[in-house]
DNA sequence: TTAATTAAATTACAACTGTAATCCATAATA
DNA sequence: TATTATGGATTACAGTTGTAATTTAATTAA
């Protein structure tokens, strides 16, 4: 089921601190930007309507917590990402990447870590 | 101006073959998929209104072509994926991509020499 | 116990999307 | 010249999304 950029926002508070009461997620939203508690709500309900999230009765509050992770989550869009945008070379992705970003050292060290472990078990 | 996923298949196929009239666009469209042609031409309307699109006139055809070239979409897609869904981190992004797919020998070549080619420059 | 507060549920509404069909003007054809 | 075909323009219409306000049911406070 698609999740929408707003809804994505949602998402990455549920997964930050699930389960998690509506207030929490408001709370952990508004510590970048401004979220009105009511679109938070009905995002919470479209959420809960696509499956995407479950909720536990806790007094009269709900419990939200998710059906999917995020990396499962991650994985997915990635893939659909790079096939959509960059005909599936993910060598294409961070080429491009790179020209416009600067990648900080720990990101090429990892980049340089990941690439040696595949060295290592496919050879 | 934000690009639709449908209207980013008539780009691609802009970005391939442009200039282009809306026959040969439908044609490219239809090697992998079925376009119907009344879909197409409103897409088509809707980019040209978004002006990611521009035409000039060929007989009573137009000849479309792109506003914004694709290296530069890609930079800028790629730099909004990777901020929102793996809070900026590329390496993230290539680690969860290599955890769902097979990445092809060529991909991991180009990614050892792009890491090669940043060592040279920093250094 | 009645009123005020508060969670969640329902409703609102315009813009954007996917997916076409219909309209209109001009060019090609009979 | 009258008719048909064709390309672009306009219209259609339901589902999704962003962004809330209103309603309802239950709880807490007066």
């Amino acid at each position: 089921m698609k999740i929408s950029k707003t809804e994505l926002s949602v998402m990455q508070a549920i997964w930050a601190c699930e389960p998690c009461s509506s207030d929490e997620v408001i709370s952990y939203l508004n510590q970048d930007e401004d979220w009105h508690e009511k679109t938070v709500k009905t995002l919470l309900n479209r959420l809960l309507k696509k499956q995407v999230l479950s909720y536990e009765c806790n007094g009269r509050q709900y419990l939200y917590f998710s059906n999917i992770s995020k990396t499962d989550y991650q994985k997915s869009e990635s893939k659909d990402f790079v096939s959509n945008i960059f005909q599936g070379k993910v060598s294409s992705l961070v080429a491009s990447f790179a020209q416009e970003n600067t990648l900080d050292k720990d990101d090429v060290e990892a980049l340089k870590t990941l690439i040696q472990s595949w060295e290592k078990n496919d050879d």
